[in-house]
DNA sequence: TTCCTTATTGCAACTTTTTGCAATAGTATG
DNA sequence: CATACTATTGCAAAAAGTTGCAATAAGGAA
C-alpha cells in the first residue's frame, strides 16, 4: 500500500531526506494514476498532513520531477500537473473534450534518435504531451 | 515593418476586430523571433501603448494562439511563451544551459502519423518543445 | 455621418505560484 | 546521548495569472 516507501532508499542514496511532507505526496502521486494540479496534490496532501502547507507542496513536486520519481506533463491550459513516474510513456490529450491516453515511448523512440542526429540534443525527458483531438471529436 | 497589419484581414474574415492592443502585441511578437513570456510582451508593448494593460496580454496572447497567429510553447519553468506563427516547427530546449534550437516539422511528420494510427487521435499542434542536454551540455 | 450591435478592454478582486529567510528537524559523528 | 551540519519546512510578502462585469469602441447598416 504505502508505496511511498519504496523511494525513501533512492532519495537517501542522494543525499536527500525522507519526511513526512514528501511521504504524503508521494502517497497522492500513488494513488491517483492520473496528472494532478499542485492544487489537487494540496488538497489530498492536506487530509493526511493537516499542516503541510502549499508553498511545500509546490516545492517537493519540483523536486521529485527534478529527481525523476514523478512526471511533470503540460496540460490543455499551459500549466503542470505530476503524476507518479513509473513506465515511459507519453500523453495525448483532446483538445476538445480533454480526453487524454498514453502513448509507449517506443512509438516514438525512433523519432526522437531522428532528432538527436539532428540537432547534436541528447534527448532527456520522455513524457511528453501531444494535442489532438480525439476520434470522437475529429 | 508594420508586420501586424497583414492579419488584419485574418481577424475580420472570423468576425475579429483588430484593435490597437492587438496591433501592438502582434508587432512585439513579429519584431522579436523567439518565445516570449506575457510579462516580457506586456513591457514591450506598453512602450507603444501606454495605457495597455497586462490582463489585455494575457488574453490576446491566448487569443491569438486559438486563432493560430501565434504558437503558445512551454518554456523550461513549465510556464508559456508566445512566439508569432510562422513555419511548422518545433522546439528543443537544452534543460541545463536553456539553449533553444528549432527542429522542422519534416522530421517529426512521420512520427505524428504513427501516432494517429495507433491511437485515432488527430494531432493538431504542431509546436511542441522537446527538452533535453544540448551538444555542449551533454 | 449617425446609430446599433457586440467584440474587446480596463478595473478590481481573487486565485495560483514563487521567493527570501528564519526556524525546524533528519542524519552522521564523536 | 549530545553536537553539528545542512536539507527541509513554514511563514509572510510579492509576483504572476485569472475572472466577472460594466464601460468602451470597432465595424456594419441606415
Amino acid at each position: 500500500m504505502s508505496c511511498s516507501e519504496e523511494y525513501t532508499p533512492q532519495l537517501r542514496a542522494r543525499g536527500y531526506r525522507m519526511t513526512p511532507q514528501r511521504h504524503a505526496i508521494l502517497h497522492v502521486l500513488c494513488h491517483s494514476g492520473i496528472h494532478l494540479s499542485p492544487t489537487q496534490v494540496y488538497q489530498q496532501a492536506v487530509k493526511e498532513l493537516p499542516d503541510i502547507t502549499e508553498t511545500t507542496v509546490y516545492r517537493t513536486l519540483e523536486f521529485l520531477a527534478e529527481n525523476g520519481l514523478a512526471y511533470p506533463a503540460h496540460m490543455g491550459s499551459g500549466h503542470l500537473g505530476y503524476q507518479i513516474a513509473r513506465n515511459d510513456h507519453h500523453h495525448l490529450v483532446c483538445r476538445n473534450c480533454g480526453k487524454e491516453m498514453e502513448v509507449d515511448h517506443a512509438l516514438v523512440k525512433s523519432m526522437y534518435q531522428k532528432l538527436e542526429s539532428a540537432s547534436g540534443y541528447k534527448l532527456t525527458d520522455s513524457h511528453v504531451t501531444f494535442f489532438g483531438l480525439c476520434s470522437n471529436c475529429k
